[in-house]
RNA sequence: GCCGCUAUAGUGUAAGUGGUUAACACGCCGCCCUCUCAAGGCGGAGACUACGGGUUCGAGUCCCGUUAGCGGUACCA
């Protein structure tokens, strides 16, 4: 029987989906729909202060706009807990596990890193199978429970002995046992514990295919030991390289910002696809040169056997206006404005241009082929939906700023400042304004004023546009029509 | 501290079972396109495959060690 594949991203409330949290999501979802199988999600709140509605919806947003949505869920695994403590229970029957009575330690205020490290250095010399209560009689134990003493539950790791699993991206796996403390499923309050709760979960929603971040590598073997304490099937597990920050550190909100959640990506301008696209070779490749994959080669072409072992570091600098995220992200989205089907591309752009006061509803009506004909003749520069709203102003509008750089470079000369006129009244008396005939007078005027055709071509470029790159000068004119094209000419003398 | 994972140009990745001058993309630099460029075309620089030992006729690819980075180690997730 062939079983089906049934996965699961499981992240923590944290009020937005990190791109590394994205990443994972992203692959559990492509092995779901390669395998024609379920996709879950499923939200990780047990820590209860900091789980509330509005950290979800971040989350639920990104994956959302990305096109990642869960054939299942989101379930919560707080509304779990019930069971959770059920299976703590049942191991306390069988004997799996028992009642550690130790009073809970008191937490002081140095950092959590420092703690643990002295206690497990402490631990060295007893060992990690100690537990003065590890032995006690179940029936004295559930009598001290009943009398109200409180008590958090332990698993009985065995004391010697091998602990292995095999994962599918970093191989076959092995601890010693000795290595692996008699873990804390239920705290003494009742509240059940992360481990415990994630297989519970995993075992009642039948996942087929743990694939989730390296980081739960190494913890990956207590989950184990839970699997079989209850008697449960392992899953399959795939264990995914980190994603670091610039200089090998943590990707965090905290210290770098909003270049970490997806959701930056969509309101500056990326188009869906090309950051799947994106993310999906940030530890995975095909196995060949090809870069460029669209949704349906993704699904077809992952593969776990495929993904790397080692961390992928997300390269951006933070100071860096222009390159605010990854150069090659940023290349790439541009890639997708450029190639994808113009039908597609125009709704994204009115978008942008709607946030940027440029929309006019004529666009989506009589004017619409103008729209799509512009939204083509700007899109092989830009690399950012956002691009059409700040650099394609003038293209939309008649009120724009002429760049310094530009008026430096393309209206110093001082013969523009009789031949940009006379070109006006040129193109003002055309009968038809179209490429030829608009480059045609330029081309005559040139002659005669003896100067460069270049050096009108690139002024008149400027006088329309403010800016000193864009397409072509005559498609813009003629774009622009006669008498916008006529008026900016004109205007153009008072920022020479 | 202990345990584990990883290690190919600045970054992302290639180089099935060891076999010519380590490949591609982004980025960077230059040239061309004489209508610009943040577009396009062409080219270039950039890696003694972390370091040190082996095994082998031959290793980025196998073995051992070292170092570094990261992760885990909690009545956090």
């Amino acid at each position: 029987m062939a079983q089906s594949v049934r996965v699961r991203f499981a992240p923590s409330p944290t009020g937005y989906l990190h791109v590394g949290g994205a990443r994972t999501a992203l692959f559990n979802w492509l092995f779901a729909r390669q395998h024609d199988g379920v996709f879950i999600l499923r939200i990780e709140d047990t820590d209860l202060q900091r789980s509330s509605e509005a950290m979800v919806q971040g989350i639920l947003d990104g994956m959302q706009w990305l096109g990642l949505e869960p054939d299942e869920g989101p379930f919560f695994q707080s509304s779990f807990l019930e069971q959770h403590r059920a299976a703590a229970h049942r191991l306390i029957e069988a004997g799996k596990a028992y009642y550690d009575f130790t009073p809970k330690r008191e937490t002081d205020d140095r950092t959590v890193k420092e703690k643990i490290v002295e206690r497990a250095i402490a631990q060295e010399q007893s060992g990690k199978h100690a537990n003065p209560y590890r032995d006690l009689p179940v029936s004295e134990a559930l009598e001290r429970v009943a009398s109200g003493e409180p008590a958090a539950i332990r698993l009985k790791t065995p004391v010697s002995g091998v602990s292995r699993f095999n994962d599918e991206v970093y191989g076959p796996q092995e601890r010693e046992y000795s290595e692996i403390e008699d873990l804390v499923l239920v705290r003494s309050d009742g509240h059940p514990l992360y481990n415990l709760s994630v297989v519970v979960d995993d075992i009642q929603m039948r996942i087929s295919h743990v694939i989730r971040g390296m980081d739960h590598l190494t913890n990956t073997h207590k989950q184990v030991l839970i699997y079989q304490a209850l008697g449960a099937e392992l899953p399959v597990f795939a264990h995914l390289p980190l994603i670091f920050a610039p200089g090998r550190e943590k990707l965090s909100k905290r210290k770098h910002g909003e270049v970490v959640s997806v959701t930056t990506y969509r309101d500056r301008g990326f188009v869906a696809d090309a950051l799947v696209n994106f993310l999906a070779l940030l530890g995975w490749s095909p196995g060949d040169d090809q870069e460029l994959l669209s949704r349906g080669l993704l699904i077809e072409k992952f593969s776990l056997e495929q993904v790397n072992k080692a961390a992928a570091v997300f390269n951006f600098k933070e100071s860096d206006a222009r390159d605010w995220t990854d150069p090659k992200a940023l290349w790439m989205n541009g890639e997708y404005i450029k190639s994808m089907p113009l039908g597609q591309l125009t709704p994204m752009v009115s978008e942008f241009l709607k946030r940027a006061g440029l929309w006019r509803p004529e666009y989506e009506a009589e004017e619409a082929p103008w729209f799509a004909h512009m939204v083509d003749l700007l899109r092989a520069r830009y690399r950012t939906l956002i691009d059409f709203g700040e650099l394609g102003r003038p293209y939309f509008a008649d009120d724009f700023e002429y760049e310094p750089a530009a008026i430096k470079k393309n209206l110093k000369d001082d013969k523009l400042k009789e031949l940009l006129p006379e070109l006006a009244s040129r193109w003002t008396s055309l009968t038809e304004f179209s490429h030829e005939s608009t480059e045609a007078a330029l081309r005559s005027l040139a002659e005669e004023a003896a100067v460069k055709p270049g050096l009108l071509i690139n002024a008149a470029r400027t006088a329309l546009t403010g800016q000193s790159v864009g397409p072509g000068m005559f498609e813009i004119a003629v774009t622009l029509g006669k008498e916008r094209s006529v008026e900016r000419l004109k205007r153009a003398i008072h920022v020479m």
